[in-house]
DNA sequence: CGTAACTTTGATTAGTATCAAAAATGGTGG
DNA sequence: CCACCATTTTTGATACTAATCAAAGTTACG
């Protein structure tokens, strides 16, 4: 189960040393915790709401979404997730999820028993705050997301996102905040942003009009970092102490 | 400005209580917080965006909101906190605050030092934990506003947060789910809806006119709890281990 | 009692959803 | 490597929700 060589749990660990001070003991603790790594298809299910799960999931590469879906079968993506990102950590401390985790492309992930975190912060103090700022972080986020959502027109949703995508790409590693590619369809791009396929396509078009984006394929260019991030609203304070190092 | 004399955190004790173990021990640490009680009358600000603070806010009565402000001069309410509730723990462990507090009443909170809260859960590994599990609980509040606002039409967005604040205010002992007062204006409740003033007192009143709600100058009540809850898509499995108990 | 804040009403407009279908793309098996 | 099918993107026409603008009532409060 436990696999150190190569160490797995490496850009979690990245992640959480960018918020938080951990002891050279704190971070063999962390990647050493015990899990399983596992490779999903892209739209398969990782947790389904409802369901209890006894494991946290950290992000190995590939992308996955959280959603919620409602009565009137909509669906809203409340959350995007790549490398390095812990998902779900709750899962040693709480409860049902209130939500589904689908993979958005071919993903791999690491599952941790939910007992071994559990353990794990109960043990060492350092651990628990910076799990924890990990959380504060994700609320952080999420209150960002309601903005997006409540606050902002169709073209700055939209921007703001592809802002957003590119800077957690850019300090997860992946790619540089002005051109990565872009791990959504128009579809699902409307289920995160409240707009439809429709819509989104027309704005998309709009953006690539105005020469703020330059679509290839699944890649986005943004040519000027500053137009999108007017247009979008963007300031990138929320998303807290991830520094961006390429 | 430490007053034990009566326990002033006893209502956030409670709360902590009612999702975490904590040990007679823990409860005591928790009520012995050094922190000053204070008065805010409605309208004034206790955290303003941007700024830095060293303090952590609990609610003792009264109600506030957190909110964000777009360049465009929108305003988007992110959260409601009410008596028990604490507000920006965070600060004991990071940076600036991306939001403001404001007070939609008159309120009373207790301040403690930031400093105090860090080293308790340094000190007590199951207070960090109730501490993580308070904030994992407004993750998941704040993940059901952003379906709201994105997914909801106008009358099922409003419908929804007067569920909310009905089950959270009973959670809290200060009134029963289907009668409370209502401590936002219509034109709060577009701000944490997404909605202008205007559409807002027109769905009010077709809620009205359908008798799922009756408006009382600041109290609402709602005739049928089931009613309103299916109209707003209400299920209070978000609001996690909110025991209710009157 | 007077004023500011809040609620309500009416008329019009704008933004986005909806519906339907065509075009393009991507992946798969033969 | 091509043909085929499913998915995704694009286009067009229309409907509708909610925003906007403006102003009149109403309520709360000092």
């Amino acid at each position: 189960m436990a696999s150190l060589n190569p160490p797995r749990l490496t850009p979690f660990l990245q992640k959480m040393k960018s918020h938080s001070e951990l002891s050279a003991a704190d971070e063999q603790a962390i990647l050493a915790l015990p899990h399983e790594a596992v490779s999903l298809s892209s739209g398969s299910y990782v947790f389904r709401e409802g369901a209890r799960s006894d494991q946290c999931a950290i992000m190995l590469s590939g992308f996955t979404c959280k959603h919620k879906t409602l009565p009137d079968g909509k669906r809203q993506i409340v959350a995007i997730h790549m490398r390095g990102d812990g998902m779900d950590l709750q899962n040693a401390l709480l409860v049902s999820m209130d939500y589904s985790v689908q993979a958005l492309t071919d993903v791999e992930l690491a599952l941790i028993p939910a007992q071994a975190v559990d353990s794990l912060i109960t043990q060492s103090a350092s651990v628990a705050k910076a799990m924890w700022v990990e959380t504060l972080i994700d609320t952080s986020v999420q209150r960002e997301w309601t903005v997006n959502v409540g606050s902002r027109i169709a073209r700055s949703r939209i921007a703001h996102l592809l802002c957003e995508l590119g800077i957690r790409q850019e300090a997860a590693g992946l790619a540089r905040r002005d051109k990565y590619v872009l791990p959504l369809t128009q579809e699902q791009i409307g289920d995160a942003t409240g707009l439809t396929a429709v819509h989104v396509n027309r704005v998309l078009q709009s953006l690539a009009a105005e020469g703020l984006i330059v679509r290839n394929r699944r890649s986005v260019k943004l040519p000027s970092w500053d137009a999108i991030a007017q247009a979008g609203q963007f300031a990138p304070d929320y998303l807290h102490p991830m520094r961006v190092s390429v």
